[in-house]
DNA sequence: TAAAAATACTCCATAGGTATTTTAT
DNA sequence: ATAAAATACCTATGGAGTATTTTTA
């Protein structure tokens, strides 16, 4: 009995399922199933009654349920205990994000995990880049977990994903705008009037053009910029609308600007993103681990 | 972490070495010190401070021991509670004697070990034969554990032993026998009479013999006789005198017969043997634990 | 110098992966 | 028929052994 089989066989019980869990697990689901079966036959009973739609612990799995649990109590206790014996060593984790870090919070995050994991020095190694980029870097394991736009475009098989931060673009309008005193808009009114939009490396291109094409519209576009903040300026002087995520919207102090719900709202979606290969560092599996369990989606 | 590390961790606190550990545990002392190495590498802690003439827990060393010996309360608590839903399963244990058996207790130590062993239909597989066959039956694996006489022939290094039984040969006389009203007797005087031998087949002999030869003396041989039980009814009709095992004596009730203790004692040493290899059973190593610990020597 | 732990080296067993089959709904 | 667990098969890592070296008292 070693405490990886104790620690998938809790995971197992708790997504109900061997493939999430292995997923979960950063394992493949055959290794999962092996582990277990050795387990079982170590201790010569079956621990889990498997297929009939859902699986669940069996008598005497529950009695090895309750074990694993309280000996990770004690287990995690001994080690928060080893923590004054040992050295404090240094780690990295490499995190890419699209450029929106500090609107949404992320660095206290990162600055949380640090510091409830006193026991080694954390250091997050952070850069922002347009989406295309964080991808790339991702898929060369330059970078360990990535912070992006899900647009209709990702291919998610080979990534693990977390909710992170949901909210839904707005219209963005001069207050004394045609549209400005509306309740609502339809993207059919959107369209017929000038539009500001970001430059082509954002992805909040990708998710408005794709749901303008989806319902044959198209964009008068009027200019492109860099940075949602030129927008919102642009808007003050009554240049042209856009859309932007709400969350976009509330840090800024620019007057003179008017922001109205979408008749069909449309979602602006950030995940984080990591790869589902085995390679990641105890550091980096224990961070995803308390992304899970602190971002409530 | 697994229960193997934390297992042999404890038997090296126990027996404050690596080899002797290594050899109780039976595996080589190489596996064993790369092991906690292992461990140690783990936690990121040395546990064992080696080498200063005695090995010593290190502060957190003595954390994760008294982590270890907790654990394995609640580990064999569990085992026990899991024995409900286990299926009863049978082992056998081959066990090799020399013919004393009925004289030594051996059978209520088999079966106290069966009775605290619930879990397992344990079966023990029991021949009496002479010592060299039994040692034979043990080098070819045909027999997991013997129980013999310690003379001074064997080599034990390819052996783990124990001390089963202990105790010392007595002159025996008839009554009324020359020698029967002394104290002690010295061997000098023994040679002196007719003797009555266990046939060459016992150990018995092989000792006695030994001692003689070692001091230039030699035997007055009036009969060979294969059961000790017909050297004391000939030793009743005073045919001739014998030297025994004090045990053996106190389960005879034979009439007219004397012992008396020699003047320089000579021991009669019972040992358990099992070979030093590392291919027993769960079962077989139990027992042999358990005869550690129900046989003081 | 002697005894004991660590290491070098070899061999084999097992863990982990991918691809496939079996099972259960 | 489909989704999920088990299995077959392959590879690579790690564990066990023996023999040797290093360490320490």
């Amino acid at each position: 009995m070693n405490t990886d089989q104790l620690e998938y066989f809790l995971a197992i019980v708790k997504y109900k399922s061997f493939t999430k869990a292995a997923n979960e697990m950063f394992i493949s689901q055959s290794s999962l199933s092996k582990k277990i079966k050795a387990l079982e036959n170590e201790l010569g009973l079956e621990l889990l009654n498997r297929g009939k739609s859902i699986i669940e612990l069996t008598h005497a799995g529950k009695e090895v349920y309750d074990f694993a649990q309280s000996f990770f109590k004690e287990y995690n206790k001994l080690n928060k205990s080893l923590d004054q014996y040992r050295a404090v060593s240094e780690t990295y984790i490499r995190f890419a994000s699209i450029p929106i870090l500090s609107y949404y919070g992320t660095s206290s995050l990162l600055a949380k995990f640090s510091s409830e994991n006193l026991d080694k020095k954390i250091y997050f190694n952070i850069i922002e880049m347009n989406q295309e980029y964080v991808m790339q870097a991702l898929n060369n394991d330059e970078v360990d977990i990535a912070l992006i736009r899900d647009n209709s475009n990702l291919v998610l098989s080979n990534y693990n994903f977390i909710n992170y931060y949901e909210d839904e673009f707005l219209l963005v309008c001069n207050k004394n705008h045609e549209l400005a005193h509306k309740n609502t808009v339809s993207y059919e009114e959107i369209v017929k009037y000038p539009f500001i939009l970001m430059d082509k490396t954002s992805t909040l291109n990708d998710i408005i053009i794709n749901e303008l094409e989806r319902r044959n519209l198209k964009l008068n576009i009027k200019n492109i910029v860099s940075r949602h903040n030129l927008i919102l300026e642009m808007i003050s002087k009554d240049i042209g609308i856009s859309l932007l995520p709400k969350k976009l919207l509330e840090t800024s102090n620019i007057n003179n600007i008017v922001s109205i719900p979408l008749e069909k709202p449309l979602k602006n979606k950030l995940i984080l993103l990591i790869k589902n290969n085995k390679n990641h560092t105890a550091t980096t599996k224990r961070f995803w681990q308390f992304c899970k369990e602190n971002i409530k989606d």
